[in-house]
DNA sequence: CTGAAAGCGCTAACAA
DNA sequence: TTGTTAGCGCTTTCAG
């Protein structure tokens, strides 16, 4: 209630102070070149003293960008998304952005809104999961009024935007692989939302070595429960094309099935060898610990940043070169849910 | 490069289409009363007719105060945290706010900074989960700027602000007795980080519910890693008050007590029973399934949402009340780690 | 290399 | 009830 107010200090304070223009603090604090080192000195003595901080309103006013970056992805309360972010979020701070996180519950439309919602309040890049499945111009747009959009987990489709994306495809490839060698010949492939890039990439490269074996191809998708899991997994047992074997390409999905089989009383790996896609700290754990595809979100984050970042210098210098993709493996995580080592002699 | 730049409507030119003043506009969009009703029609129609969107640098400009709210967590790659900062974002949107979530990694300096950041980014309320072990009176310097803070999971030491908190006592003190009826005699408490208001409460509960029992207490802290975990274990099993129950007051601790229970080859329950502060997923799928005390991220985040919502209101409007203080419930998820149900007839 | 003037879009305070 | 004036703190002209 008291009459002194702590104002922030402004430029003007800060070029009295100086015994500057106003211009010259400005061109100061923008690192403009055309400054003499002696008067930078004074200016900059002068904002260390009154401890002067940017307004960014003001700037924003004017046109600039705020130094903060916009996060969509699908599902925060998602492991796999909340490490990207805790990882996206690490680095913008590293850099002086903060960071304005959304999760898009899976709703293009939703994302589409918030991305022009953060569009509007100035950001100065945006990173996206997206949860499109049709192509959708209406980012392109964002993109061309000249803010910086990286894509990663999955490529915007429509979009010319830098991407980091994840060997999917292969990993499949490599967990199929894993399970011919230990001489299965009933692979089923299970998991839910196939539209989904990712799944659907994991879904292909299955197909391909299911295909490249002369074997038959299993599949079930749409499971995002656990009674859809049971049910299927019992009808699947009393099929005649009894599976030995099953890929689980969500993890969500993956849990359910070792759900499934407990009640069932199925043994793993003898009565049922299982592999799944995205591996957990539990996996190890587990009894027996589950084989699985690996891949790292931080890594993810990391390079998708990288791209953010570089993105951003070339916005502001007007430079744009051709979208960059980056490609990161997926590994096999061998533990014990297909069976002893040994059969790996194929 | 054309000429025609997309700019985005301002006041001015939606006063000049409904042929009012500026103020006039600028009362609509704030629902200020004094207008008539139907001046407000014309207006409004010439809002929609142009598109138009407030201008937050503007406003922010004229002191006011941004729609977004940040928050603050120890870890965002930790599945609780993550779980509280997607209920966040969630309710924040459904209010219109954006959200500006920070990790601050354990770090008590970290923590003021960001919160000095965001305040300096007029966010209209923080949210906060803590790491700050001593009072800290430079947050209630923000709030005195008239800043909405709420506190949620932990206190925040010597600032009065409206919390969030669990029942992490009376948690731990239902799984000890629960230990108890099944007639344990050993019971340890291992975990990591006692400084930690969430997890000192916890062994509270535990303390209280041993000396009830006229036990010995046998507690380890520090346990942050497998190693450590694997050490006091075998240390413990060779030790003459051999443990024949754990309580693990971390999720963390948790599964690396499943795992080297496992390399030692213990039997769940037989050989050693366990109950873990923290649920999670797996916990049901773990063989045997894991009783754990359960607390609910969301509707922690949901609550502490409703407070911080009504504390921008209250900052508003200049009402300020007393810090409103509310406790959740933790609950006793018995699954099979204990031991059979019927021991329960103590 | 430096400074003065002119707003960016909005709202608080006053007039009408 | 409405409109007018005067900035908020900064940067982009354009002169010196």
């Amino acid at each position: 209630m008291k009459k002194t107010e702590i104002r922030k200090p402004t430029i003007r304070e800060v070029a009295k102070l100086a015994r500057v223009g106003l211009m010259t603090v400005s061109r100061v604090i923008n690192n403009h070149p055309s400054v003499r080192a002696s008067t930078r000195k004074k200016v900059e003595a002068a904002i260390v003293q009154l401890g002067y901080q940017q307004n960014e309103a003001a700037r924003l006013l004017k046109g600039q960008r705020a130094r903060m970056i916009g996060l969509i992805v699908p599902d925060l309360s998602d492991q796999f998304f909340a490490a990207c972010a805790h990882t996206v979020q690490h680095l913008a701070r590293a850099d002086g952005y903060m960071t304005l996180v959304v999760s898009s519950e899976r709703d293009a439309d939703l994302e589409f809104q918030q991305a022009e919602l953060m569009a509007s309040r100035k950001v100065s890049g945006l990173l996206i999961v997206t949860s499109t499945k049709a192509g959708d111009e209406r980012l392109q747009a964002l993109q061309d009024t000249g803010l910086a959009i990286v894509a990663f987990d999955r490529p915007l489709p429509g979009v010319d935007t830098d991407c980091v994306l994840v060997e999917n495809r292969g990993g499949a490839e490599a967990a199929i692989a894993h399970l011919i060698q230990h001489g299965h010949k009933h692979i089923a492939c299970v998991g839910y939302d196939e539209e989904t890039y990712t799944v659907y990439e994991r879904l292909q490269g299955y197909l391909s070595r299911i295909h490249g074996a002369k074997l038959k191809p299993q599949t079930a998708f749409g499971l995002s429960t656990l009674d859809d899991v049971r049910n299927w997994l019992t009808a699947a047992l009393a099929g005649k094309n009894r599976p030995t074997a099953i890929f689980s390409v969500n993890h969500r999905t993956s849990i359910y099935l070792l759900q499934a089989l407990s009640e069932l009383k199925l043994r793993i790996p003898e009565d049922m060898a299982l592999i799944g896609f995205d591996d957990f700290d539990l996996a190890a754990v587990l009894n027996p610990p589950l084989t699985t595809v690996a891949q790292s979100p931080v890594e993810l984050a990391r390079r998708a940043m990288g791209l953010l970042l570089a993105g951003i210098q070339g916005m502001q210098n007007g430079v744009s070169s051709s979208p960059a993709k980056i490609l990161l493996p997926a590994k096999l995580m061998i533990r014990a849910s297909c069976g002893p080592h040994e059969a790996q002699k194929s």
